[in-house]
DNA sequence: GTCTATAATTAGATAGAC
DNA sequence: GTCTATCTAATTATAGAC
């Protein structure tokens, strides 16, 4: 539990608060571990990417030490797994409830409201881009496992559900809408302190996030 | 020389070429043993990172040794900003002469023929969304030295050029234009063999760069 | 200018005490 | 389940021969 060279993020310190409830089970204390380790690599992995994060500073930042994290992810390629698992399985989840909310709302007004959300859900998990930009100019074995574990879901299910025909496109032009509209969605809140900096707003805060929303619906469906 | 064992594009023998040349001064072939280094290391940095990016694997890409590396660039830090000049550098130039030559259109078709420019420019220096994009979310002294050095040039001129204007956006709405514009633009060919297996589709074919540009002007500029 | 050898750190993975 | 200690290999940076 010491602190690595590397500088991280300095969190409160969770065990101070468990210790004034009474003793759970040494099942759920662990199962509590394991949750503090994934949701500290999603942060890691999604700041410095697969290679520049390190398992000591994830157990760190996890309030705990790099013997005990290999003992719930016996790999680091295992732990970004469970990572990547964890992050584009709640996007996934997010996105089917959205289809099925915008069941009966017509084709045009059901593409806009779906790229609103997909900006609100974007800003939140900022996480998704970098996993995926991370991982997408190589074709490594997690590139490949992304792509078809998650992505080709994605896009399918954007061709089946009108999103690219209700915007005004060719089933053809897929690929470019797919892209454009990811890249338009969430490059500003990956960059958010990038963003910061240059332009001097904040893209996280919530009138700028609604007004991305605005400008992205406009752009993909006038 | 040696091969790194982290494995890295095979390059054929240019010094093999050289041998059949004349004998050139010791200096110009310094100058040339620099300049495959900073080729080297602006693919390596865009391939996998800052942090991911070793320079005993860039030296071996640049067909030489990290003893000879460190010769022309006394740290990672150094060369990271020469590769980094390099790369805005050119983009920066381009993006100016742009500008002049499309001086004398009217300003919608100016900004249509800018964003199909800045695609194309895009496809065949993918490096640029890496960079950007690498020192976007923490704000370490690298990412400082981007944005006051190259990025805040190019917002700037966007303002003042009538791109944004143009486009029909406020000014106001510049930051969200900017970054969803350039994130429209560059995703997808940052993250083209994600693309090619996805979709099947490869972004870096003639065909697909103008059909991006096409779409992607229709988008920002209808 | 070039390259080999090496020092000082840090990395992921493992062993074993408790 | 938890944590300390350690192994092996890779990292950046440096020293010095040629």
């Amino acid at each position: 539990m010491t602190k690595p060279k590397v500088k991280s993020k300095s969190k409160a310190q969770i065990k101070a608060t468990a210790k004034t409830r009474p003793a759970k089970s040494t099942a759920s204390r662990g199962e509590a571990t394991r949750e503090r380790i994934l949701v500290a690599a999603i942060e890691a992995f999604a700041e410095k990417g697969y290679e520049a994060a390190s398992t000591r500073d994830i157990a760190y930042r996890a309030e705990t030490d790099q013997g005990l994290l290999t003992y719930h992810y016996p790999s680091k390629d295992d732990l970004w797994r469970a990572a990547a698992d964890r992050t584009f399985g709640s996007f996934d989840k997010r996105m089917d409830e959205l289809l099925i909310e915008l069941d009966h709302a017509d084709p045009k007004a059901r593409a806009r409201e779906f790229i609103r959300e997909f900006v609100r859900f974007s800003a939140a998990n900022p996480e998704f881009f970098r996993f995926m930009v991370d991982e997408g100019n190589l074709l490594d074995d997690r590139t490949k496992w992304l792509v078809d574990t998650y992505l080709k879901k994605r896009f399918i299910t954007m061709k089946e559900r009108g999103i690219i025909r209700a915007a005004g496109y060719e089933d053809s032009q897929a690929p470019h809408v797919f892209y454009a509209l990811i890249g338009a969605v969430q490059l500003i809140f990956a960059v958010a302190p990038n963003c910061k900096r240059l332009t001097g707003l904040d893209p996280r805060k919530p009138k700028a996030i609604e007004a991305h929303a605005e400008l992205v619906a406009n752009l993909i469906v006038p």
